[in-house]
DNA sequence: TTGAAAGCGTTACCAG
DNA sequence: CTGGTAACGCTTTCAA
């Protein structure tokens, strides 16, 4: 295993100095040009590379950010990455990606590794169960240290930047209109339960429902879902439902479909899935678009600004939802 | 922008050296209990987290493994990732993720990066733009520098582990079988030809039904697909299609449905789709499943034995494809 | 135009 | 049991 060349062999074989070598890689204009030749050509024939951890750690410096997510399954997270990857990749700075499946210990692993000297700053979406166990402290130590912006999975108490989706809206407002159009009961699917994103959907559509009909929570794994609802349209308790996730829109529209109540919008149906998806599903489904692409881009835009002047006040960015209606609405 | 506290600090601090306050924190039998008691409590009140670029730059090794992926968009490559994470994460290893997005030049740069003192060992598969240009220099230059294993996107002519998926024989089995059901002409369509195995794929397709059929040959994006498949359809030239990647897949299928030979199996098909996709259409495609998870845990696996010990020689693995019977065969 | 030396934050050897 | 010093690979000031 042969080890890259250093500078300080790459002196002793060229029989100069070590800062000297360093200058001329560098171009730096205490250094003839005929040195600098003979150096830089040396340096390609042994293939030298500067070691990055040397680089990093002399200039404090490491242009890369950290991007520590949850879940790539996750549609809307995938699509937030690309996002920030699109901008990211258009600046000095490089992205290092860290999954943490929706794990505590592998996140507090995750960003304790990174913040140490591995990345100038961190992008965040809490995994499930930090929102569960409601631990930050890994994050809030993080607060006048490096950077920090949380995208989509918010932690109030921390002072830094986020970017989020206008959840509670999202759903109040689909509920809203589904009202508007006549639906008369209302029922709510969700296998997010534990997420804030989640509780604050299902507070959108308890508020919009309020004093108009009797709510319909049905919160759980896929087969709880099914069978739930399964039972409900058997007996005409509903004309529509709201689902907030993808696990829990395709469960309600397996249902859908086996009961034969879409094609006719005798059931309706308004949930949250990829773009590729709901497309292919027949009937095609409406559902709410998060943007998670433009989530990324402004997360990173935004991160990008912090890094280049530290003094401003953390700010916060919402990013709308909108409805994109289909054939099951 | 308060930075992190470091060792020489801290030993300000407690008055104490700089090698007492490091043995005490990792523990070494050479300090006292007292005051390893002393110097761990001052750590933790002043929040000390040893800086990793010095570390790793000390030991020389970081722990970290580099997994250089074309796209997280492709379902495949996803499943290739979370089965590497899901054995690194139970190993001493991290790994951080760096995404080319089909681009030579990204990838280029997240080696270079990646390879220079930041990671232990590199996982690729390489982009698409890479597989064109054929230029691999800076991959070659990693032999013998550190541990490179190829995933699925394989170079042949660089010598290292190598993890692969039939794909030749999955195709060329996919079809012999079709040609048993009795399909007499059979249709090849892929937006993948520009990569090396799109190329095997294809080549298992002619080997399949060479002197038995015509070859029908559609590479290119969704658009041109659709349209010619149109054709063929309506003429009643073919009788099955064979997709080799998920956007032409779901590209026949949109066409097969428009023109209503799926349910009948006038036309079958058989194509590479996530499963979620596969099993939400109408009707259920059947797929080739190439096991992504499988291929990232046998990758991970073999990297970490080679990790261990770098003498033997590489090695390549075959992990096979099986096809997902549903209803469009 | 070149080189010596200090320092980034650690660890580890060797003295004391 | 504690501390000085060298070293990891690099950049940068200061002298020569």
């Amino acid at each position: 295993m042969k080890k890259n060349i250093t500078i300080k062999e790459l002196s002793k074989i060229l029989e100069v100095s070590i800062s000297t070598v360093s200058k001329a890689l560098n171009d730096s204009y205490e250094i003839s040009d005929s040195t600098k030749e003979r150096i830089k050509a040396a340096a390609k024939t042994y293939n030298y590379k500067p070691n990055k951890l040397a680089v990093n750690l002399k200039s404090g410096k490491t242009y890369t950010i950290g991007v520590v997510l949850p879940s790539i399954k996750n549609f809307f997270m995938s699509r937030v990455l690309r996002g920030i990857d699109s901008v990211i990749a258009k600046s000095k700075y490089n992205i290092i990606i860290s999954i943490t499946n929706e794990s505590f210990d592998k996140e507090v692993q995750s960003v304790q590794t990174l913040s140490n000297g591995l990345v100038d700053a961190i992008i965040i979406a809490v995994s499930e169960e930090t929102q569960i166990k409601k631990d930050f402290s890994h994050l809030s130590n993080l607060v006048g240290d490096i950077p920090l912006l949380m995208v989509d999975r918010i932690v109030n108490s921390i002072n830094c930047d986020k970017v989020l989706v206008d959840d509670y809206n999202a759903i109040f407002n689909a509920v809203s209109d589904l009202i508007f159009e006549g639906k008369k009961s209302i029922a709510l699917v969700s296998s997010i339960n534990n997420l804030n994103v989640g509780k604050l959907r299902t507070k959108g559509y308890l508020a919009a429902i309020q004093n108009k009909q009797e709510p319909i929570v049905l919160e759980g794994q896929e087969g709880y879902i099914e069978s739930e609802l399964s039972k409900l349209i058997e007996s005409n308790k509903i004309d529509a439902i709201v689902a907030l996730d993808q696990e829990s829109s395709l469960a309600a529209f397996r249902i859908g479909k086996v009961k034969k109540v879409l094609n006719n919008k005798e059931v309706s149906i308004i949930g949250y899935a990829s773009r590729v998806i709901s497309e292919h599903l027949t009937p095609k489904l409406t559902t709410i678009d998060q943007h998670g692409k433009k989530v990324g881009i402004t997360s990173a835009k935004l991160l990008l600004k912090r890094l280049d002047s530290s003094e401003i006040e953390p700010e916060s960015i919402i990013v709308n939802s909108t409805v994109h209606k289909r054939f099951t609405t």
